[in-house]
DNA sequence: ATTAATTATCGAAACGATTCGACGATTAAT
DNA sequence: ATTAATCGTCGAATCGTTTCGATAATTAAT
């Protein structure tokens, strides 16, 4: 294998100094056409490229971006890093991705690892770890944690108004009778405690409250929704929001093979807006995520770290209803 | 904010030479307890890190590899990824995404980063980069490209024998009448001609052949796949194979809608098997692509590149059929 | 007891860029 | 016509490690 060529190589070359190279690259000083001329000549014969290691050295700017994510495969997420994504590259960032795969001394491992200079902000996605232990591993560089309620965050998603939204939609059909799918294995998960506060506080607000009995606990799987489906069912209820789409599709299937009919027997809304809401039969109204905005205000969080005095306050965007077929009026 | 610690502070601190403290780290020579001691005290007190640049600079390793994607919302891929990062991790390297969100000018930018030092090799998994094209971009280090069934990608899908596999199935269950939902949009997934050269194959071999007027081309949603059920149906098949879960799902729809049973009056089968499969109703019969076999093998081939002499086989593993309850026993 | 091998340490030379100060050579301003 | 500002270039210092002799101190072998 040949020896790579060295700015050095360049400069002799060209037959000019080896700083000249540099600002004919960099030009933070000016450059006469002649010597330009002969240095792109000697670049192109030599096929150089600058090491990415001596130039880090001394710039400490890798123009890179981390962020740690516990998996991938979560729609919503995927649709985020996407956003994301496209965000970094016009602000003239790359993107690199730590996937700990759920696995906690993996997701600090990725951390630490960018934090050594990998990159020049960490994007902390990792569901258990806190925004005092990311601060904490990332000593030197700037990292923010995603959607934790704490102004400390830069931004969180207004769960409350989007299951206000929901409940509004439901309440208008004329659904009175509502269970709900709280999902409750994954403690940053937001369908838990907060969407049934926010369901109970609409319920106080037309005068009554919620049921408890009609809570049911999940865990966020097909087979939890189905068996959700039959204990509400049991119950009389009307209408069944689950705290994701997963457990809708299991409700639906549950409704299948015990010949209730959705939407005219039972009404079902899911909630993240996953693909699987728009492939299962009836498609499902479900609770959009804003991913988008979320991937805006959390680069946005981190860049004003990065350039300065590091004055943002946090940022609670919106959720939307996708109505589709899995509800109906009643009465 | 403090100066970083260097490993000149730390050498002062305690009393030795910097080149102690670094083999004090690296234990490439030995070090008295004494000198051991002094020297964790120094790193503690001053919260010592080692500088990531200078390291990369005088050792060139990274330690960890990149891998250039298109998108991780896949299903498949996003398997793939989980698998990929756990085998890494393993062997002591990081594993760094890049995300181009289906731009090709992303992808090149990615790769070109990639390959400018700051990862030690690059796994290509961009539909629209060809081993060629990587190669030339990552002139400086080791590159692999996924899933081609080229020679010169370390591993490929067996789609023939999974598509055998599944006729198989078929056959036995009674079906004579097969429709296909061809994938053509996107030119690399698998569904599209090696899965209809691999059931005409079959067929064959069955003293038939296939009946060109039951592939129906599709684009792989949802609404393709309604279409399909549609079409298909008219044409009196007793099953339909779908190219993807995403189709099948949009069959299975048009066939609740239409009052045509599934299973009894049609069997549906899928591939991908993504969450989708198992998301609906009735639960689809689907294809499982081998995710941590081809992390596995994708590695090794390019662990074989930087490390050595670089020669391993292309492996082709084989896929298999996840049973569920889409399909049933004719006659 | 003398030589040989080993161990622990040090000092200095890399690695490959960037950037600052200096210095002629032009060009502009007075 | 003299001084001042600007331009293009060079040389050298620098970034923070690793690693290769060299050296002194210790242990092993004869």
């Amino acid at each position: 294998m040949v020896k790579k060529a060295t700015i050095k190589d360049v400069a002799v070359r060209a037959g000019v100094a080896p700083s000249t190279v540099s600002y004919a690259f960099n030009g933070k000083r000016s450059i006469s056409d002649q010597a330009r001329k002969k240095i792109m000549e000697a670049v192109k014969l030599l096929d150089y490229r600058p090491s990415y290691a001596a130039q880090l050295m001394k710039t400490s700017k890798t123009m890179s971006i981390g962020v740690a994510i516990d998996q991938c495969s979560n729609p919503a997420t995927s649709r985020f890093m996407e956003s994301m994504g496209q965000i970094m590259r016009r602000s003239g960032y790359h993107m690199i991705l730590g996937v700990s795969g759920g696995d906690k001394n993996e997701g600090v491992s990725i951390v630490r690892h960018f934090a050594s200079g990998v990159v020049d902000g960490v994007i902390n996605m990792l569901p258990d770890m806190s925004l005092l232990e990311a601060k904490q591993l990332c000593r030197d560089i700037p990292v923010v944690t995603y959607g934790r309620p704490s102004a400390e965050s830069p931004v969180s998603i207004d769960y409350r108004s989007g299951i206000l939204e929901m409940m509004e939609y439901l309440w208008c059909l004329g659904h009175r009778r509502i269970g709900f799918v709280a999902i409750r294995n994954r403690n940053t998960y937001p369908t838990g405690d907060p969407c049934i506060f926010a369901a109970k506080a609409f319920l106080q607000s037309k005068g009554g409250d919620i049921d408890e009995d009609l809570i049911f606990n999940g865990d966020g799987t097909f087979e939890s929704g189905q068996l959700a489906g039959y204990e509400l069912t049991g119950k009389k209820v009307t209408a069944i929001f689950s705290g994701n789409d997963m457990s809708g599709a299991g409700i639906l299937a549950w409704a299948h093979t015990n010949g209730v009919q959705v939407p005219d027997d039972l009404s079902v809304v899911g909630f993240d807006d996953s693909p699987i809401a728009s492939a299962v039969f009836p498609t499902l109204t479900s609770v959009q995520l804003p991913s988008r905005e979320l991937a805006q205000y959390t680069f946005e969080g981190l860049k004003n770290k990065m350039e300065g005095p590091d004055n943002w306050q946090h940022q609670k965007v919106p959720t939307m209803l996708i109505l589709r077929n899995s509800c109906k009026q009643i009465n």
